[in-house]
RNA sequence: GGAGAGAUGCCCGAGUGGUUAAAGGGGACGGACUGUAAAUCCGUUGGCUCAGCCUACGUUGGUUCAAAUCCAACUCUCUCCA
């Protein structure tokens, strides 16, 4: 049984949530007798969050789950400086315009995930509202002088910067001020006590813990989770194009299907646990099938998962999709497809330019070699001949040309 | 400001005038085996109009028949000193 007495801790822990807390006892006991506020930041780095990310959103959700407040913070000031925790190089600098456009594109996944409407909504801030219109001297002597640099130099998330004896600016320097700021603001704002983030954000929620303390405020909690990894210890959240984005737009449902479809066997249920909403007998009811059967596990989590992120229209249609192709051996008509002028299939394309179009190799050299590995099929058949012209002769009853890299790779050419 | 050290391909890291598009490892991708898994084994891993050519070892010049390798200046980083 689990050692919270509060609905939120308790529910975090049976699933695989925590990896620290700051003070379990005062935490739980503040949780299961009263309603608290607790957040998590997200950087403004890209235009979508990650998988990665898809763990501290989930906490959220169970924040709110619980009829707790979850808070999403939007790291707009933060982002003008970058987070150094754990980087061995300086993160480029981005323009507040980028800045902008980054968390206008971010925030769209966040409703599909918390509810931010209706009873007990979840609230978005951004902390450029307040960091921007700092000044200076008066931060310094406010707060500068609760850090202590000794102190933020022993800590393990700048450590690896300085052990390779690469650089760390004062502006980065001043990241996990920033930051050990902001949850005090959010005390002060919405009587924020939590802060929740992935294990690499332990040192700098801490300080904001602490900068609680020391400028005479409440007591603060911090909540981390287990750097997420795959059983055979690769970090998650890269696949073959990139990172796992949660914005559809950057990595299609369909891949992101995919993507949990191959999760390692020793890794399904983990992630049930943490990335579905599924109750946990059902999930251990999933993760005792053995052998092949686990693979009705895998569909589980992937459907579930995507469902979350993408909707469960988009979820089953991904999942139609990857039964016909993989299981029924058809052409399924959702398949990622790429759009060729029907004047050009007339005339036909060289196979190499053609593999490159469709997404499945970055360069005709890269393309050349998958060919002479044996790696391209169209429709289902080999083809050896890198110099092999495709075109409308290839078009099959579908009315499309099936173009495969591998054995999971299946690209559709349509005539447009 | 002074004295040293360093910058190599996605990452780590060898190489110190010529067979170097650059050892080795990691990662990634492909193949075999499987269950769209893992492990294992094999292959690939700068670009192109690909038996040839082009671009590449921080940047820019120089020496040389020939440079990642030698020289100069510059940029950036680290360490120690002030």
């Amino acid at each position: 049984m689990s050692r919270f007495k509060s609905d939120f801790l308790r529910i975090l822990d049976e699933r695989g949530f925590i990896h620290q807390i700051s003070d379990p006892e005062g935490l739980d006991k503040l949780a299961a007798t009263s309603r608290i506020s607790g957040y998590v930041g997200y950087d403004a780095t890209a235009t979508s969050i990650h998988i990665g990310n898809l763990i501290t959103v989930t906490m959220l959700y169970w924040l709110q789950e619980t009829g707790h407040q979850a808070i999403s913070l939007m790291g707009g000031g933060t982002s003008m400086v970058g987070d150094p925790s754990f980087r061995d190089d300086q993160r480029q600098l981005l323009t507040p315009e980028k800045i902008a456009t980054n968390i206008e594109s971010i925030k769209k996944v966040y409703s599909n995930i918390l509810r931010y409407d209706g009873s007990n909504p979840a609230i978005m801030v951004n902390n450029a509202d307040w960091l921007l219109e700092l000044k200076y001297v008066e931060f310094l002597r406010d707060v500068g002088r609760h850090f202590s640099v000794n102190r933020m130099l022993s800590f393990d998330s700048v450590k690896l910067r300085l052990d390779r004896e690469q650089s760390l600016s004062f502006l980065e320097f001043n990241y996990m001020i920033m930051q050990g700021y902001d949850f005090t603001e959010l005390n002060r704002r919405y009587g924020t006590v939590l802060q929740m983030g992935g294990s690499d954000q332990w040192g700098n929620i801490i300080n904001g813990v602490d900068l609680s303390h020391r400028m005479g405020g409440p007591q603060l909690y911090a909540v981390t989770t287990p750097l997420l990894t795959k059983s055979s210890g690769e970090k998650m959240g890269k696949s073959a194009s990139g990172a796992v984005w949660l914005n559809g737009d950057l990595f299609s449902p369909y891949d992101f299907w995919q993507y949990w479809r191959n999760t390692e066997d020793d890794d399904v249920t983990r992630f049930l646990k943490i990335f579905t909403r599924l109750p946990l007998d059902e999930i251990a009811r999933l993760g005792a099938l053995g052998g092949s059967e686990i693979n009705e596990a895998k569909k589980v989590l992937a459907t579930e998962t995507t469902a979350i992120v993408h909707g469960r229209a988009a979820a089953e249609a991904a999942a139609a999709t990857a039964r016909t192709t993989f299981e029924e051996g058809r052409v399924a008509e959702n398949l990622p497809s790429i759009d060729v002028p029907s004047a050009e299939l007339e005339s036909g394309l060289g196979l190499l330019s053609l593999i490159v179009r469709a997404g499945l190799a970055a360069s005709n050299g890269e393309a050349r070699r998958h060919v002479q590995g044996g790696a391209v099929r169209i429709n289902d058949e080999a083809v050896s001949d890198e110099r092999k012209m495709v075109g409308s002769g290839e078009i099959t009853g579908d009315g499309v040309i099936k173009l495969s890299l591998g054995k999971k790779k299946h690209i559709l050419v349509r005539p447009a």
